[in-house]
RNA sequence: GGGCCUGUAGCUCAGAUGGCUAGAGCACGCGCCUGAUAAGCGCGGGGUCGACAGUUCGAUUCUGUCCAGGCCCA
């Protein structure tokens, strides 16, 4: 152990004769070598690594698993392996760690094997920044090996700050993303993908700087102010909107949209309306012009020409694919409906160009319009736009706006000024662009043997709809969520024009251009994946890569490149049920094994509970999991997200260091963890409270059972007193409501459960009033050892049952504890406690209940006489209970009739019974006097038979016997 | 702006198919003890159940709107 004496207590016994007038020597005060202040920066370590040298954690599972129970499946959401932890990280990892104890010591052996997210853009960026972006581009092979060694850095320093919040996990064999065998393992999974048919390369658009002549991610770019052309243009109708909207017939006019960039008219193939909100056709000068009946007044303003009349009224979904023709394009500009379209400003109609905006493009998806993008990487239109070939974009806004003119298309042009997004390096204006990406199609019908479930013929999309329903959300809105997301999603994009990550394996043509791929190729390159990890695509030429005789499918051409694009990261955590958990399950019996939870931030709903649906559901046609178990995020004491800038952010480092990881723990799942969990100074002041209680109750109870062998020493319940059968009774609702309230994940009813036991039935009531017999009845007595059999049986199960969330206390009062030959070194050894380990005697309980409720009348009444001074401590008094005859409270009085003095913790009691109690509202009339008499030097007691005995004149009666006997 | 969620004493949590003066623990106040002592025990004060409407004999509990806050989108 780490440095503490077993707590066995030698007593000195000539004491007991020593001095007739120092009885204290005489009583079995509590000892206990647990100390009262918990020290625990300094004894969380020492607990640390006894844990680590006394393999621990292994040895909780294989004790789990040795009591036979079935084996329980949990699997770790990878964090992304770059800075240390904050309070959302031990959040979750103490959760999961309260889980995989809890788990095991239910008796279903639990592995808990971390993951890291190690690819991605966040990790590229911290290195290009050290390393410079000039060498990072020119070098990607170099690029990525200091990535590597980036990422194993934090990945090294978080997996500390776990282990020291005390998560018992595999620390030494946590699963990487970036691992040799992951890398070829998410190329696999993507090959699967490909080899369905399910991926597809086709364009998207993504924010794009033609200066550097590079895609960006969102986190690239940075808002500032801009100057830009707003113009309201006008798109004809063609003969289709006469006949969805009959008023329209046969007039002229058109559809009023407005822009900030025309220069993305020349690409316009749709106008989106707002299929809910009202729209209006207003006859101006003769001219017909439709727009949202919400912006019109704001419209006229803008282009200072008073309103029309209005002619007809009809909603945005009426005018559903009809059409207007392109201003100065001969093409049709088809009319759609979008959520998207909102009554902020313009006039209700959108200018659609799919090429170039991301809502322009899913909502184009959805009518099948392509990713129309004429403009080339440096920002210049290409030749499909003759009027603007070769010039950039920007330069063009002023010339269409022109040729719009020239066309009658305009109606008002004015400048504004605008957030607008800017490249982050050049700080140039940035677009947005169509580019080739790769995809997985949502949409497609799955392999049929996949969609068993739905007769064969079911999509991604309805089968990941369907396998929600088959999986225990907690709380249960997560499904609704997921769900949601699910319905609205577009194909998903896996493709980024990134270094770090996994290549997307394909090869494209110099001669015709063809970019493909297959499984083929895919599962030739992974087998060198798996040797050498992912790097092999950019440190080898291709031609050591490619299986024997590939070579261009379209033109036979050998002259490759690789296609340079890598893997979206979520694709590589959204695989890991098929890198981490697959093989493991694969020896159970279960035709569709799946892991029993994950369990992470709610914002995983959009992340990796959902591309770990996606990925599961379109190559194994089911979910990978069984339950979901979602937590809110850590916020202010007012509710406020924590921020270092806002200055409500209280470093979790300082809280270990002033009250130890165990508090971080305590909160953790003391905490509702449903809704967002709060942390301010009051709530750890609040919980510091709750810790010094539990941790004294121990202590007492540890110091009271010091002195009893823990074989010879317990009574069996038959014998023991009706007060300590009820302790355990008691205690046996406790520990099923424990263990109810941790099957159900609901920690905070468990901490609630456990504090109520210790705080009002064991603190207030039963080690109160069992003290007198603790502490001054004879040692080996059956009062003594019937109370000690009860404080044993309850300080052990409660160690357990609290073990899961109190990690570092329970192990080292256990320590302290005095232990049967062989008994575990570990309270992690010791499996929870089983309601039925505990007699139930519902009709003590019931007895108790209704003593309770007399027994609050008298502590009042005590109370009361303790006011007008006529006593200080309760064993001064003498108290009278009368209760009506026959009743209730007659039979409980009479059944504890003997006990009373001691359950009252006075020194006297008188029961009378009457047949009326006029004027009494409670459960007995009470009366408390200052009892007379004589004090006991020894137990304090003013019993009536003190001094009884000649040689001991200031004891009474029990006490001369128990020293009588001690000394004979 | 949209989707999902939350709002009961200073704090953490209970609660009610709508029905007696809305509960607990902690904190706070007052007191006791000094044989759990940087402990232990007792008593007490404290809430317009986020706000406003509606349904109802009756709403904190149902419905709607609003306010505040969170996550994810736009």
């Amino acid at each position: 152990m780490w440095g503490t004496i077993p707590g066995v207590f030698l007593w000195n016994w000539r004491l007991l004769v020593a001095d007739q007038n120092d009885y204290k020597a005489t009583l079995r005060l509590p000892v206990t070598s647990f100390p009262m202040k918990a020290n625990l920066r300094e004894k969380e370590m020492q607990i640390l690594d006894f844990w680590k040298k006394g393999q621990v954690y292994p040895r909780m599972r294989k004790a789990a698993a040795d009591r036979g129970g079935a084996p329980f499946c949990f699997h770790d959401g990878p964090p992304y392996a770059n800075g240390h932890i904050h309070h959302g990280h031990i959040l979750n990892k103490v959760l999961k760690d309260i889980v995989v104890k809890m788990r095991n010591l239910s008796g279903q052996p639990t592995e808990f094997r971390p993951g890291w997210d190690c690819h991605g853009l966040p990790i590229e960026h911290a290195v290009e920044k050290e390393i410079g972006r000039e060498a990072a581009r020119g070098d990607p092979s170099a690029l990525r090996h200091k990535c590597r060694d980036f990422a194993r850095k934090w990945v090294d320093i978080q997996a500390a700050e776990f282990e020291r919040l005390g998560v018992f996990a595999s620390w030494d064999d946590p699963y990487l993303t970036m691992s040799h065998d992951y890398e070829a393992l998410t190329l696999r999974e993507f090959g699967r993908f490909v080899g369905a048919g399910a991926a597809y390369q086709g364009r998207k658009p993504v924010l794009w700087c033609h200066v550097c002549e590079t895609a960006l991610a969102d986190a690239e770019v940075e808002y500032r102010d801009a100057t830009s052309p707003s113009i309201y243009v006008r798109f004809p109708f063609m003969p289709s909107v006469g006949q969805k909207v009959p008023a329209l017939a046969g007039r002229d006019g058109g559809v009023i949209i407005w822009t900030t960039t025309p220069w993305t008219i020349p690409s316009n193939l749709a106008i989106a309306f707002d299929p809910d909100a009202t729209y209006v056709a207003e006859d101006v000068d003769g001219d017909v012009w439709v727009l949202a009946e919400a912006l019109l007044a704001a419209f006229h303003k803008a282009i200072g020409r008073p309103e029309g009349t209005v002619i007809a009224t009809f909603p945005g979904s009426a005018l559903d694919r009809a059409a207007c023709r392109h201003p100065f394009i001969d093409r049709e500009s088809l009319l759609i409906v979008g959520e998207h379209v909102t009554m902020d400003s313009g006039t209700g109609c959108v200018h659609t160009a799919p090429g170039f905006g991301e809502d322009d493009f899913v909502v184009g998806a959805r009518y099948g319009l392509p990713a129309y993008a004429p403009v080339n990487h440096q920002g210049r239109f290409t030749s499909e736009v003759p009027e603007f070939a070769g010039r950039n974009v920007f330069d063009c806004d002023a010339d269409v706006i022109a040729l719009l003119k020239a066309n009658g298309a305009l109606l008002g042009a004015v400048k504004i000024t605008h957030s607008y997004p800017h490249c982050w390096r050049s700080k140039n204006p940035v677009i947005f662009r169509a580019t080739p990406q790769w995809f997985i199609q949502v949409d497609r019908p799955l392999q049929p043997q996949l969609a068993a479930d739905d007769g064969g013929t079911a999509t991604m999309r309805q089968r990941a709809h369907a396998a929600i329903e088959d999986v225990k959300f907690i709380p249960s809105w997560g499904r609704d969520r997921i769900g949601g997301m699910l319905k609205s999603r577009p194909d998903w994009c896996i493709s980024r024009q990134r270094h770090w990550g996994v290549p997307i394996v394909g090869t494209s043509c110099d001669s015709c251009g063809h970019v493909e791929t297959s499984q083929v190729l895919i599962d030739h390159v992974a087998k060198i994946f798996e040797v050498e990890g992912a790097d092999a695509w950019f440190d080898r030429p291709l031609s050591e890569l490619l299986p024997d005789g590939w070579k261009c499918g379209k033109c036979g051409s050998t002259d490759l490149q690789k296609v340079k694009d890598i893997l979206d990261v979520w694709f590589d955590s959204g695989v890991s049920y098929a890198a981490v958990i697959e093989a493991r399950l694969a020896t159970l019996a279960e035709p569709h094994p799946r892991t029993d939870l994950y369990l992470e931030g709610s914002d995983q709903h959009r992340g990796w509970f959902q591309s770990s649906l996606l990925a599961s559901v379109g190559t194994r046609g089911q979910a990978p999991y069984k339950a979901v178990l979602t937590h809110g995020f850590v916020v202010d004491g007012a509710g406020r997200k924590l921020s270092k800038s806002e200055g409500n952010y209280i470093d979790p480092a300082k809280i270990m260091d002033v009250n130890g990881a165990e508090l971080l723990r305590l909160w953790t799942a003391a905490e509702d963890y449903r809704d967002d969990i709060r942390l301010s100074d009051e709530i750890l002041k609040r919980l510091v409270d709750a810790y010094r209680k539990v941790r004294n109750t121990w202590r007492f109870m540890l110091g009271v059972i010091s002195d009893m062998d823990p074989v010879s020493g317990p009574l069996p319940v038959d014998q023991m007193l009706d007060i300590d059968r009820w302790m355990l009774a008691r205690f046996s609702q406790v520990v099923a409501r424990v263990r109810q309230a941790y099957d159900d994940y609901e920690f905070h009813a468990a901490v609630r459960a456990l504090m109520d036991l210790f705080i009002t039935d064991l603190s207030a009531f039963y080690l109160d009033v069992t003290k007198d017999r603790l502490y001054c009845a004879a040692p080996g007595s059956l009062q003594r050892r019937s109370a000690q059999t009860a404080v044993r049986r309850i300080l052990e199960g409660t160690l357990s049952l609290m073990a899961p969330i109190l990690s570092f206390t329970a192990e080292e009062a256990y320590s302290h504890l005095n232990k049967v030959d062989g008994a575990p070194d570990s309270i992690f050894l010791v499996p929870f406690p089983a309601a039925t380990d505990f007699p139930d005697d519902p009709d003590l309980r019931s007895d108790i209940d209704s003593f309770l409720e007399v027994r609050a009348v008298v502590l009042k009444k005590l109370e009361e006489a303790r006011a007008a001074k006529v006593l200080g401590h309760p064993l001064e008094a003498f108290v009278t209970v009368t209760v009506k005859t026959g009743g209730t409270f007659d039979a409980v009085l009479r059944r504890f009739e003997a006990a009373l003095p001691e359950l009252f913790v006075v020194s006297r009691v008188c029961v009378k019974r009457a047949d009326d109690l006029p004027g009494v509202d409670g459960p007995a009339d009470v009366s408390v006097e200052r009892i007379a008499g004589t004090r006991c030097g020894r137990c304090w007691n003013y019993a009536m038979d003190v001094g009884s005995t000649e040689t001991t004149p200031d004891l009474c009666g029990r006490c001369a016997d128990v020293l009588q006997a001690v000394t004979s």
